[in-house]
DNA sequence: TGTACATCAGTGAACGCGCGTTCACTGATGTAC
DNA sequence: TGTACATCAGTGAACGCGCGTTCACTGATGTAC
């Protein structure tokens, strides 16, 4: 019986990989990105620096590794606040969905960082891109926002201004194969719903609304009403269908 | 005439500052933020690190300094996209702001970093905000832009939510001097304009835009629009009080 | 069950690197009379 | 105008630091018969 014993070693291996990028994470949240060094986590483990080259080609390796989890994390995140409202609720799921953007953002603050700052100092992505996966489940949860609103939005000016060469060719036929009848206008509009998301939250967490605002989330949830609104949702516990 | 000469060191003095805040700059921008350290300045002057120190007590101080540079250059064209526009076109200087944000963003990228992101490994911001002065004149454009909807805002239903309280008090104060009459909800509103500016432009300078997305620019103008709108100042060449 | 061999995770010491910062100094520039 | 002194920008060598990465090795774990 090979395989049995094999697979204990498989599995203590992923085990310890697993526990590198579990320290990694907890000493990027304790002491910020300059402290995720292979060292460091070496020391942390009990291990040597040296050791952490059998589980990871390189430190950029490691962190895009990391990278990749993290975004995982945000993806799970914003999928089941959408899967706990109701989709005969879309403007229902717009708020619980910006909401769970801003919530883990806030909660995980160094996370949000090493997904949408630089924040592993000498940190270089590879070309396609360190998480292109994560980024798509996430992409696809704004997608489907934006589509449910769509009934009443036929009449959006800006609606004819896209088409399917405005995006990326392989980023444009993974959403198509997702949504086959989404018009392109729909997914611009979906990256302006992120933009939106984005926009306060960022400013949040790199500490440039905090000590002016005193109640960032307040702001955040007028926000996410206007966008429901812009989306042509209607109203959080609506059907969808009721105008404002 | 000891005055004429006494200035003359001062002269150089600063001149030399400024050569090391500039040389710190061009190494921004071409090498990136890890390549910005004391001793790859000095040695782009022709100078020992060490000489630095006569001018900047720390790399900290000098960051800090740069930052604030930085942010200057980004309010003042904010400023100057305001006044390109005349007072009696609100809508129009809101798209104007907006887009000089962006440019600015897109030919400044790594400027951009050190201002909204943590751009330089190590550097820890000083307590009161590296660069309040900046901060608060492009604060002060966009509450202006603000403040020019407000007549066709006035059932906002939003409005009644938001009191000085919700701000910093130093913060408010000092919007509050620059304009005696705003109520609280237009600050409010000015943060989230902010906000809004910043989302896309964050997320295209990051680089979560641009390969899946061609034509950011044709989206972030979408965008202003529908935020002239939000704002109730109707429609770019317009008077701002005719409504769409 | 027992023995000979193979695998492979982890060691520990070393490498070269560039960094921020300090300090005693030199030499040109400016000052006072 | 000339001389004695003060200022002070910049030198150059050194400090200690922690980093990523390499490599010959050890010793426990697993394999084959």
């Amino acid at each position: 019986m090979g395989q049995p014993t094999l697979r204990r070693r498989d599995r203590i291996r992923a085990e310890t990989s697993s526990e590198i990028k579990a320290i990694a994470l907890r000493l990027l949240a304790a002491n910020g990105p300059d402290a995720v060094t292979l060292r460091a986590i070496a020391r942390d483990m009990g291990m040597t620096a040296g050791a952490i080259y059998s589980y990871f080609d390189t430190r950029d390796d490691l962190i895009t590794a990391l990278i990749a989890d993290v975004y995982g994390s945000l993806a799970d995140a914003m999928e089941n606040a959408r899967d706990s409202v109701p989709a005969a609720d879309p403007a229902g799921r717009v708020l619980a969905v910006g909401h769970a953007y801003r919530r883990w953002a806030v909660t995980h603050p160094e996370e949000f960082r090493l997904v949408y700052g630089d924040a592993v100092p000498g940190y270089h992505a590879p070309a396609n891109g360190p998480s292109k996966d994560a980024e798509e489940r996430a992409c696809a949860v704004l997608v489907e926002l934006v589509a449910a609103g769509r009934p009443n939005r036929d009449e959006d000016p800006a609606a004819p201004r896209y088409d399917w060469t405005d995006f990326g060719e392989d980023y444009a036929a993974g959403i198509r194969k997702l949504f086959p009848e989404l018009p392109p206008a729909a997914l611009a509009l979906a990256l302006r719903t992120w933009g939106r998301m984005h926009g306060q939250v960022a400013l949040e967490i790199y500490g440039h609304l905090r000590p002016q605002l005193v109640t960032p989330e307040k702001l955040y949830e007028d926000e996410m009403l206007d966008l429901a609104t812009t989306l042509g949702l209607g109203v959080p516990g609506g059907s969808g269908r009721e105008a404002t």
